[in-house]
DNA sequence: CATGAATGAGGATTCATTCAT
DNA sequence: AATGAATGAATCCTCATTCAT
């Protein structure tokens, strides 16, 4: 009956999708949400207006999806994070994986410090991001805890701060940039933090 | 009604300017730049659209009057440092001093990290940045270099990236917020990390 | 305070509202609702697409506006009627004024006929029509009880139904026009309808 | 799979296109022709956008053709009216008829008073009905001159309008509509009229 | 014969900015 | 100095239509 294949047209369809989700990624976190246009996206991706609703309501929708996908990729970083003995390692992991990822997919996270800025633009971002960031925000305090913190919540909340601050300067700040010249210096120094026990 | 003298006018002139500064800055800061409208602006200050052309020659032109203004309590910042002699003292004071500042004017640095987001929106904004921040960034270097760190250099980024993630936390975490549970010890927290001389 | 007085931007106001109402009533009832663009609107009253929002918050606002205030109308179709003695007179002189008020304002009546056909493009029309007409619906049925009607609901239907007929085709089809030759023969034939007593 | 014969093939294409025409009719009757979106149509249909333009070359086309199509029950209309000698049976049994057919195909008669109010939209559509109609109500003016009517034409105009009116009210009118409570009451009075010689 | 991805012209709506008063 | 009516460029979104498969 379809003169393509329904396996083709997936096929086309989630190529597609992933080429406007990613256009459009680099377009709000390099220009903003509300400076891009769905025209500026459809250039780029060298598409048209209309195939982008073709596969997005809107561009609120669009943006949703974009964010809510990398939510994902917070799964990732506490694999495994359970079997590990030693707190340091565990928090020297996580570390790690956190940077890691944020330079991975630069772009999102620029998009996703926008965001935090401006949560009016995704209505349900800040729910979103309490409910996903619950389970692991545990796993952090746990982990000062179990370095005997007194009050492994404000370390934890501390902690957390600094890899905002950390990743933030990444972005945005060319002396912290993987490009410039005090990322590595800076890196070392973020992960030793809490290599020998307490921070303080 | 006789007519008001030049100076009254001035005085009119200075507060409506103050006025559309402030609400411009509020709004901005809630709503983000682009969501903005001048109506809204007029609206929230109980003057017409037109006037803020009076005043400012355009909405680019008002935000950065907003940003530029605020770049002048940078100075105060540090004032009477060099006087003091024990380094920790200084970036202890350094220290409270930002954290009060900002609490001061919360609004201000909510728009500030939204432009460091978004530097495009004012071309300028990251060049001048740049220019005003320079004279402090080594000032913190020598406060670090005094206090013995073999990289003075990257411990002053450290610590302007610490500044960084509280004050973004301060600004959009409810936890942190001053209002929230967790202000008074993570800015206990944060002021104590140098206080025993080196942070590592 | 205002360069315009508060009178002066009042008459602006109104008289501009009325030039959009018109002739955004001319062209829904020529061309359709959903043919008719906002901007054909814009430049046949000779004012800029933009300053029809200032005074209608969309398009389906306008229509909505342009109906209600059509509805007025039928207040006035019935002063006095309840004064008269006799029936006949009451249904004369009502088949008079209705078929004067539609002359009056032909376009209203043809975009009234055309949303009875579409009632969906304003949600709230059959409602409101419902509302509007059922005490006059009421009078009616009083006028044929008081002439001696056995089912003097149906004789009103009946007689509603004959209006509708006429003024669709005064509205659509040439012969019966105003402009045409059968429109008086036919409104004499219609008024005539219940002159001598009852129609059957 | 046996290749089908060209029989087999015609008869498809005959019942695809009669879905489509159908569908159509329903969605443009219910929604109105601008509401109503080719997508909508193929979606209701079970088919593809696709397969809507194998079988008519446009939009506008497909309205077209289904007003066309039920141009041809016009004739059954007529059928075996010219054998009967009565005036008042012929009148009779047209104004039946009439009920029956509309009654048959409520969503054309929507559609056709639709187009009747809006004929842009089919450019033809007035000058395609004038064509047709005419003889019919030739046959009208016969009747109402054999009943002895002093102006026939009047009468026959007279009579086309009150079934318009009856027809409009049937099909928007809840009151009137077959499953209402006057219907039937309606109806009688309506073939009733001419039963006793004349209406007047 | 049939599909649905793709296009782009067209239309509603917003909003910075201008300007007569 | 102050107002708000007026403009029109810019932007989101829809949908008839095309076309490769």
């Amino acid at each position: 009956m379809s003169p393509r294949t329904d396996e083709q047209y997936e096929a086309i369809r989630k190529e597609k999708r992933e080429l406007i989700l990613q256009t459009a990624l680099e377009m709000f976190a390099g220009e903003g949400y509300h400076a891009t246009t769905i025209n500026s996206i459809a250039v780029r991706a060298k598409i048209s207006k209309g195939l982008v609703y073709n596969y997005f309501s809107s561009k609120q929708e669009l943006l949703k999806e974009i964010i809510h996908s990398g939510f994902i990729n917070l799964v990732k970083l506490y694999e495994g994070i359970d079997s590990l003995a030693d707190p340091r390692e565990k928090i020297s992991i996580l570390s790690f994986r956190t940077i890691e990822m944020m330079l991975e997919n630069r772009e999102y996270w620029k998009l996703y410090f926008l965001l935090l800025m401006q949560p009016q633009i995704v209505e349900s971002f800040y729910e979103d991001l309490v409910k996903i960031s619950a389970p692991y925000i545990k796993t952090h305090v746990d982990i000062f805890r179990e370095m005997g913190y007194e009050d492994p919540e404000t370390e934890a909340l501390f902690y957390g701060m600094m890899l905002d601050g950390f990743s933030l300067n990444v972005l945005v700040n060319p002396l912290m940039s993987p490009e410039g010249p005090f990322f590595e210096k800076i890196k070392k120094r973020m992960l030793n933090s809490y290599k020998d026990g307490k921070n303080i």
